[in-house]
DNA sequence: AGAAGCTGTCGAAGCGCTTCGACGCCCTAT
DNA sequence: ATAGGGCGTCGAAGCGCTTCGACAGCTTCT
């Protein structure tokens, strides 16, 4: 293992020249510098991260807190995370990989140790245990998700509520008027994560506000739970003829027992899912649709987290402004005989 | 912040007896160890990551690198990482993140400063340019997935060329004769990932074996490609009663498209898909199918890495045995006019 | 009884880096 | 000519921990 000190004597430099080439902390000569910057090279020294950390309280690590559950759409955090990782990268940052199964304690461990610099946390509940702990400490965190109570918290997440209005506005300048919504599996509802309320409730309040009727039901994926979830909203909307659905599983079940029953889309029902772009495209009916924008959370998360453990940067709430693509499966709601 | 010796004075020891509390490597009596637990405690101690890693020069790190792209079975990868992170934590691991941006670069980066103590790398090809990096450097790795050459390398995988046997000889032992494989896309191909081309060696190896006739055909995900795959191949192979189908995404298209022509699942044509058991279970027709073990497959690459770390353990392939598993999909063949 | 060996604890020496103050040098302003 | 001020470099002091050797007080063997 190459050190600094070798790096110094093969440069005929001390090791705090060394240091200061690297850190760019103090002016340095031109000539000094190439000539500790070849040694660098020659030597293939790469500087030790844990004396780093120690003499600097600064280990350039950023901790990720993904969820462990599956019943959510999977992809979405992967892009999250990839998105972060990249991102963080071109900080200068790495990202230690949490699970949301050791909780708090995982928030008391990175913190006390000085694992790392900062958090992300994803998944986040309404009323999330880790928030204190995050609140009562100086280290810097960034929320992917939106909790009940954002004081003195920094988060980011796909505007929801917008999100829901926009899917209803888009029906019903379509001229749809008995609205249905296929939400997320009942369990994501009870967990209180938020975002399926916070969609519910911008769908709805546009729906009053455009004089729509709405109807609303929780569904877990697969063909079997939709079927029997559809049966139940035809019996008690017949009129249905605008469905939205947030819940990527439910989506192709959906499709394929509308054609089942010779209901055709977008002519006799027209789709508006809220899902990523890859299900929109790659659905049996290409998908007018909000997207998730995964990379972009991922991303602002970073920066914001970036900005502050630069110093700049404060405690803000960014809602990303959700943005409607309409592709094959909404049109001009049927003319009622 | 607490440290070391904040502990040892509160609890009226040295910081050395406090470390072999810590750390287990020395007997302590009883009672000394009682207080200095109580103090550990009372002070909210956590020991300072950067400066053990200084001092041990062992960081309880393992990195993880994962595929960037996203062209190919993204909830496997994540359910593989979250098994990893799992693990790993049982063992007193941390996981670092890096993503295969990186490359080369990141192993380099990783082994040269100490950051982690061993490497777990994803989507390895079949000729890896991370490989010689990893020969040539004593910090233990394991890869999920096989490269062309694993001397001095331990990996972990699914056995795909005994998948590939397994789909053939289920289809075989149901009386089908003409079978046609539905693969990956043109791209994993290649970019000799390696377990296409080893499950389709299964495949072709048992199907001569067996006196069947195999087509293979690689095909994007999606419904126009499925549906022009599809369409071909029922052209030259107008007898093909069995499917395999080794692409998630063309699982569900497939489905469809036999609906669609009035072929009945698994009546007319029985179908096999080596995917998570997920897609199995949430496709229109519940799939006939080999699972990827994900989660068994983070799990030993870490128990791997653990034991190498601890100094037993060795350089070993170790190849999962696939399991199929019975569903609706597959049935009795046809019986041909 | 004395040697030999345990057990439990301590002190001190680093691990490789950052950073602060000091200092020599040269340039500019008086 | 001389004081003042940058600029570029160095030395040394830690950062908080692990670990090695030392050693005091016992027990056990011959």
């Amino acid at each position: 293992m190459v050190t600094l000190a070798e790096v110094a004597q093969h440069a005929g430099v001390s090791a705090s020249t060394v240091s200061y080439v690297l850190s760019g902390k103090r002016s340095i000569s031109t000539t000094t510098r190439r000539r500790v910057e070849e040694s660098i090279r020659k030597l293939g020294y790469h500087p030790n991260a844990g004396a780093r950390a120690l003499a600097s309280s600064r280990s350039n690590i950023i901790a990720l807190m993904i969820p462990l559950r599956t019943d959510m759409y999977v992809p979405v955090m992967m892009e999250i995370a990839v998105a972060v990782a990249t991102t963080a990268r071109t900080h200068g940052y790495d990202i230690l990989l949490l699970t949301g199964e050791e909780g708090p304690d995982a928030v008391r461990r990175v913190t006390g140790s000085g694992l790392a610099d900062a958090m992300i946390l994803m998944d986040v509940e309404l009323d999330d245990e880790r928030l204190p702990l995050l609140r009562g400490t100086d280290q810097p965190s960034v929320l992917i998700g939106l909790p009940a109570d954002t004081t003195g918290l920094t988060c980011v997440d796909l505007d929801f509520r917008a999100t829901g209005a926009l899917c209803v506005e888009h029906l019903a300048d379509l001229g749809h008027r008995d609205i249905t919504v296929i939400g997320e599996a009942p369990a994501v509802y009870e967990r209180h994560t938020g975002f399926a309320e916070r969609t519910l409730d911008g769908l709805r309040t546009r729906a009053r506000e455009l004089g729509l009727r709405l109807l609303h039901r929780p569904c877990e994926g697969g063909y079997d739970a939709m079927a029997a979830t559809l049966a139940r909203v035809f019996d008690e909307r017949p009129d249905t003829t605008g469905f939205v659905v947030q819940n990527e599983s439910a989506v192709e079940p959906l499709l394929a027992l509308l054609r089942q029953q010779g209901r055709a889309v977008p002519e006799d029902v027209s789709v508006v899912a809220v899902c990523p772009e890859q299900v929109a495209t790659q659905a049996s009916v290409r998908l007018t649709s909000v997207a998730l924008p995964a990379h972009e959370m991922g991303r602002r998360a970073v920066e914001q987290l970036v900005a502050k453990l630069d110093g700049h940067g404060s405690d803000e709430v960014v809602l990303l402004a959700p943005e409607l693509t309409v592709r094959a499966s909404s049109g001009p709601a049927p003319v009622r005989p």
